[in-house]
DNA sequence: CGGGATCCAAGGTGATACTG
DNA sequence: CAGTATCACCTTGGATCCCG
């Protein structure tokens, strides 16, 4: 398996890179890494994620069969959001890009700087 | 380095999530990883970019210092875009999400079909 | 608490036309 | 060939209100 010199639209990689290819995926994913969480404390972790856009993402990423959506009829109801096996193996890769990123985040901005000094 | 808790507005991680996390980019960085591509090549690869999406794509990739580009006075002009060394190292990273998305790709779509069952 | 429904503003995006 | 400029659209996403 190697790099492909072309990008179909309905290809593998584009199916999946249109269905997570936004940071709120990404970071919800990267969160349920550490274990399952609450729906409000996720909204808490994730600086500045609408309700709607919270729900939304997590409901794509259950269709997708990569978090699981557990609800315990207590008053009020709690429901718990955890990684299924399947996403925690996406977890892992994406987890490369946030190590990425902490590593790179500086020569980026230096880059930045640079350009726009032109 | 582990998993942080919170994903703070201006963190690393989000700061480069936000550059980066669409598909266009992604798509354009693992192409590049297979050696220097033309423009117009580049568009031909990439199905359904559009020239305005595409030339904004690399700017800012150029403007990350993920991409270099080099323009070539013939006439008509030539521009080549490559990865930089920089770029190298997140088309690294993102390749593993290529490679997630060709391996998983059928367990996705049966999740899909299973919660669009219901 | 964990959402769904609705409304609305903003800007992302494509189509088209033009240029060096 | 490799873009830029303009415009019109239409989705995205925030704000708000409501409900079980």
């Amino acid at each position: 398996m190697h790099i492909p010199n072309t990008f179909d639209a309905n290809c593998p990689t584009r199916l999946i890179l249109d269905r997570i290819a936004d940071k709120w995926t990404v970071l919800a994913l990267a969160l349920l890494m550490g274990g399952p969480v609450r729906f409000n404390e996720l909204r808490r972790r994730i600086d500045g994620v609408s309700q709607k856009m919270l729900s939304q993402t997590l409901k794509s990423l259950e269709r997708d069969g990569l978090v699981s959506r557990k609800a315990t009829p207590t008053v009020p109801v709690t429901v718990e959001y955890s990684i299924t096996p399947l996403g925690a193996t996406l977890a892992a890769t994406i987890d490369g890009l946030r190590v990425w990123a902490e590593c790179n985040i500086n020569d980026v901005l230096a880059a930045q700087k640079r350009y726009d000094a032109v």
